[in-house]
DNA sequence: CAATAAATTCATCACCTGATGAATTTAAGG
DNA sequence: CCTTAAATTCATCAGGTGATGAATTTATTG
């Protein structure tokens, strides 16, 4: 018995699959479960069955591999397009609801790695700060009053929220709240980020 | 020029120096930095300026040495110590006060290595979530009135708003909430952990 | 059909990884 | 002082890692 594969035949397969494509798909889901450092390009390889070499004839390292496995496949500004139009006190349904549809969204096994990945090291972390301070943060906070410092803070303690409950529902995945239906967790969640936004933060 | 050190001398060294410890204390360092996998004994050994063999003097391998340089420093039950004895409705303000010392500790490295090593692999994962919904969350949740699964569901999203907080002040470290003193911080956040304990899940 | 470009595999390289066992030096205990 | 135990280093292993360049086969194009 050999190993693992009966040595395929070299040269051009016949039919047209689309390896690249495949090698993309593993590797996101082997990032999502394993991290970065944890994922090795001859395991990507295996589980896509390929040749450890397609992936260099494909991507020029494991750092563009990650980068596009893992890249946020959903631009920002598209996901919360709207989001500054709204009325600040009524913006917090808005950014939940919307933050819910992408992570059930297929793009959620890249999400996962991303988190993964970025929470993982601390120079990836630092990518991370910058990416939800200046493209997110900025969108979400748009036109809340206050005074700079406060609408910064402000904005922390959204993404406190906001990231909590990605970190619990979807890596965690703690239970009763990872099946809990998206509009369900909106309305148990919404009112706490609109406190944050706008709310009486001296309240008790 | 040799390369790294001049060759120290084999056998017992003179002064007591205390390599275990050192050990220990730069794993520490090191796993925070760039989590289990991305860091290798060699790595440790090099900055605790010792022989990697002496890893495997002290420790058995590479498990234990993160075991015991990341496992949570303080026992969950002594840091909520007393919380379950308090009256539900102002639970939230001594929880967060509680999560506060712990993380404003010199513990805070081991808990950042932890978060780090412990949310980079599904494995690992999975041992977060037996610690968080057994030990931590039965134990903030007693007491608290409601059926079974609104109690569950009640935990979760506390874990949601503390996890977040933990994440977003001390990993991520976005400005200006991680410079923010505990009070204030308490002041902001307790209400909304209050709500999820308590709170009316329906008002908006 | 011929020429070219793309897809696939193979055989390596140099290096790093965790781990082990033996040799050597010092400190402690009697 | 002598013996034993602990601390430290060295040399080495088997295996995995990312990466590269060449060889081979097929598809596409003219």
């Amino acid at each position: 018995m050999s190993a693992t594969e009966p040595t395929a035949r070299r040269g051009r397969r016949a039919g047209g699959e689309d390896s690249r494509g495949h090698i993309l798909a593993t590797a996101r889901h082997l990032f999502a479960e394993h991290g970065f450092e944890g994922t090795s390009l001859r395991q990507v390889a295996r589980e896509a069955h390929v040749d450890p070499a397609m992936i260099h004839h494909y991507f020029t390292g494991k750092d563009e591999l990650f980068a596009l496995s893992v890249e946020l496949p959903a631009d920002p500004n598209q996901v919360l397009e709207g989001v500054d139009e709204l009325d600040a006190g009524v913006r917090a349904e808005a950014i939940v609801r919307a933050v819910l549809r992408l992570w059930d969204s297929p793009m959620q096994h890249a999400l996962v790695a991303f988190v993964r990945g970025t929470i993982g090291s601390k120079s990836k972390t630092a990518l991370m700060r910058q990416m939800v301070s200046r493209t997110i943060l900025s969108r979400i906070m748009a036109g809340v009053p206050g005074s700079p410092h406060e609408v910064a803070l402000r904005g922390d303690l959204v993404a406190t929220q906001v990231m909590g409950l990605m970190l619990v529902r979807y890596v965690v995945r703690l239970e009763p709240l990872a099946s809990a239906t998206p509009e369900e967790v909106v309305r148990l969640v919404a009112p706490n980020v609109q406190r944050y936004l706008t709310g009486d933060l001296d309240a008790v």
